[in-house]
RNA sequence: GCACCCGUAGCUCAGUGGAUAGAGCAGCAGACUUCUAAUCUGCCGGCCGCAGGUUCGAAUCCUGCCGGGUGCACCA
């Protein structure tokens, strides 16, 4: 099949810039025809009435010589210009049919294969001994579901966990890790409530100059690479491990220990890149710290806001990391795109990274870096959301607490089912709805935390979409038979299969949209209204009660649905049940 | 002071420079001998923060304000 057929904007693009060159000449044939929804056709061409200026003509009569060119028929029933000069255009049921049909048999549903580019995500990015939060949590959740569409159309993904894995804390953790016993149950807790172990270590570095002073040295023989605190860090490290993959496990993303790209992976760079940089004219010394200063970056009264690469201590912070981070993606990942899922704050720090790395040319033109900004997570009070006694949320206990609301529901709901598969559709309903949540609205702005809304059955929600594959995967077990059983032919008669099939068709060019924009809140939304015009479809439209050629046409109509839900789904994500 | 994000229905949020700005929740009125009624239908609800500008056309692009959030020299 070719790529972009089963997309009506761009067969119907095609066709009407061919128009436009066969009306107005070759200078137009590249014009965009400005194919756009409509709510008084399927679809409207706006380019006459910004042709109009261009040619000094009337844009009515523009559109009149374009539908004049306009070699439609096969694909539109209708073709009508309405007020100032809109072309209207209506699908064949025909056409839209066969490209329903397509669809069935196309294993990647319409959605297009690109040409292949390396692309490093960097997200979720814990810190070794602490508390995930629910900052971790949404860019771990976007960040993944990019990783998964950026894969589907085609794309090498190379999944970049920058974990926070080495620095100054790391003296204080080690020494109290010697303190408590290296398989105490007090060095237990970092793989399961890590905020325990930090803030005792934080306690003692706090309280005891002793300990402060055993804690210092320890930095220092860690940058040392003194071969017995090297092993303990890595002991650490490991049990931080334990407790990412537990939450990972429980989140269902897609994250491995492969995976892992931490900070101390970058170290031995350091040292080369402050060298670099200094020679190459771009950092210079200021108040004993080497530094890189832009155009533009100003802070507070006007100063210049320096890119610290190395400290007057002579250590290194996170923004020569960060500027190691794409010397490495460009030049050993061969990095066509960058893509850094991160929080929001960051923004004016990656701007930094991202010029000092243009200014030593190690960020060539033709290498676009994104910052996928994560909005902040907000509490019902407005605020960065926290515990009532103002403490971060730990996140293990938050995914428990959805999939125990949710559990409280299926057990109402449905009590006919034994209490494994009721466990099992409450895991995937109460992570699926915290996932949904979190990908469902623009990952840019900052968005409040609701478990009710989250679980709500009802709205652009996980459960909901689920629940629409529950119900189809339910209609085929009643049916007694297999979607993959249902092939058609598809015929449209109804208004509502007709708006189904629509619908169907806009997969591809959403999931497209997406790789593209990096905003997976646009499948969502996709999803939302695919399951809703189902759902129209589900109330009009008897499948199984129908017969003969309907029926066949209906259930195939199903089928597709279901693919198109499950896959979008999986592409964020989020599994559907079998049944809820 | 500089930078980024946000401002759209009572609430939470969508919205590709195109015609009369949408959805969910809440509110009101309805629908179940039915393939899963946890799903549906209808109604109500808007100076799209304000003011200019660009444009045939602006919630959308530009400028300036107002209001809210966040970040801005050695934590990462």
């Amino acid at each position: 099949m070719l790529v972009g057929m089963a997309d009506p904007q761009e067969v119907l693009s095609r066709r009407v810039q061919s128009a436009l060159g066969a009306a107005f000449g070759a200078d137009f044939a590249e014009t965009d025809p400005v194919i756009r929804p409509s709510q008084f056709a399927d679809y409207q061409a706006n380019a006459a009435l910004a042709l109009a200026k261009r040619l000094g003509r009337k844009p009515r009569d523009v559109a009149s010589d374009i539908v004049a060119q306009l070699d439609i028929d096969d694909v539109c029933r209708e073709v009508e210009i309405s007020g100032p000069g809109f072309v209207n255009l209506t699908l064949r049921e025909e056409w839209l049919a066969d490209r329903a049909q397509d669809l069935l048999t196309d294993p990647r549903f319409g959605v297009p294969t690109q040409s292949p580019q390396n692309i490093p995500i960097d997200y979720s990015a814990p810190n070794v001994a602490k508390e995930m939060h629910v900052g971790h949590l949404r860019t771990t959740v976007v960040g993944d579901a990019l990783a998964r569409i950026l894969e589907f159309l085609g794309h090498n993904v190379i999944r970049q966990n920058h974990i926070g894995d080495w620095g100054t804390p790391f003296g204080m953790l080690i020494e109290h890790l010697l303190d408590v016993g290296e398989h105490s149950e007090d060095a237990e807790l970092v793989k399961t409530d890590p905020n325990a172990f930090y803030q005792a270590a934080k306690a003692k570095f706090d309280a005891s100059a002793e300990f402060a002073e055993r804690a210092r040295a320890r930095v220092v023989a860690l940058q040392g690479g003194e071969p017995e605190t090297l092993r303990l860090w890595r002991e650490l490290v490991d049990l931080s491990k334990v407790y990412f993959n537990r939450i990972y496990t429980k989140l269902d993303v897609t994250l491995t220990d492969d995976d892992l790209a931490g900070e101390s992976g970058y170290n031995d760079m350091l040292g080369a890149i402050c060298d670099e940089l200094e020679r190459k004219g771009v950092a210079q010394m200021s108040e004993g710290a080497l530094c890189v200063f832009l155009e533009g970056f100003t802070g507070r009264e006007g100063k210049p806001v320096p890119l610290i690469i190395r400290k007057s201590d002579g250590g290194y912070g996170y923004g020569t990391t960060d500027l190691a981070t794409v010397k490495y993606r460009v030049e050993q990942l061969k990095a066509d795109r960058l893509v850094y899922v991160i929080g929001a704050p960051q923004s004016l720090h990656l701007q930094m990274v991202w010029g000092a790395a243009r200014a030593a040319d190690w960020l060539p033109d033709d290498v676009t870096p994104y910052h996928v900004q994560i909005g902040n997570v907000l509490g019902s009070d407005g605020k960065i959301l926290r515990t009532r006694s103002g403490q971060p949320i730990r996140l293990m206990s938050l995914l428990d607490e959805a999939i125990e609301r949710a559990s409280t529901v299926v057990a109402e709901t449905r009590p006919d089912l034994d209490d494994d598969s009721r466990a099992a559709i409450a895991r995937e309903v109460g992570i699926g709805a915290v996932k949904y949540a979190d990908l469902s609205v623009s990952h840019d702005a900052e968005y409040t935390f609701d478990f009710d809304r989250m679980l709500a059955l009802n709205g652009n929600t996980g459960p909901y979409l689920q629940y629409a594959a529950a119900r189809i995967r339910s209609i085929f077990r009643r049916g007694g038979l297999s979607p993959e059983e249902a092939t058609g032919p598809v015929t449209l008669g109804e208004p509502a299969e007709r708006q189904l099939a629509l619908a169907l068709l806009g997969f591809g060019p959403t999931v497209r949209t997406v790789g593209d924009t990096l905003e997976p809140h646009r499948l969502c939304g996709y999803l939302f209204d695919l399951a809703q015009t189902f759902t129209t479809f589900y109330e009009n439209c008897p499948v199984l009660r129908a017969e003969g050629a309907t029926r066949e046409s209906r259930l195939a109509l199903t089928a597709v649905t279901l693919r198109v839900l499950v896959r979008g789904l999986e592409l964020l994500g989020v599994h559907a049940p079998e049944r809820m």
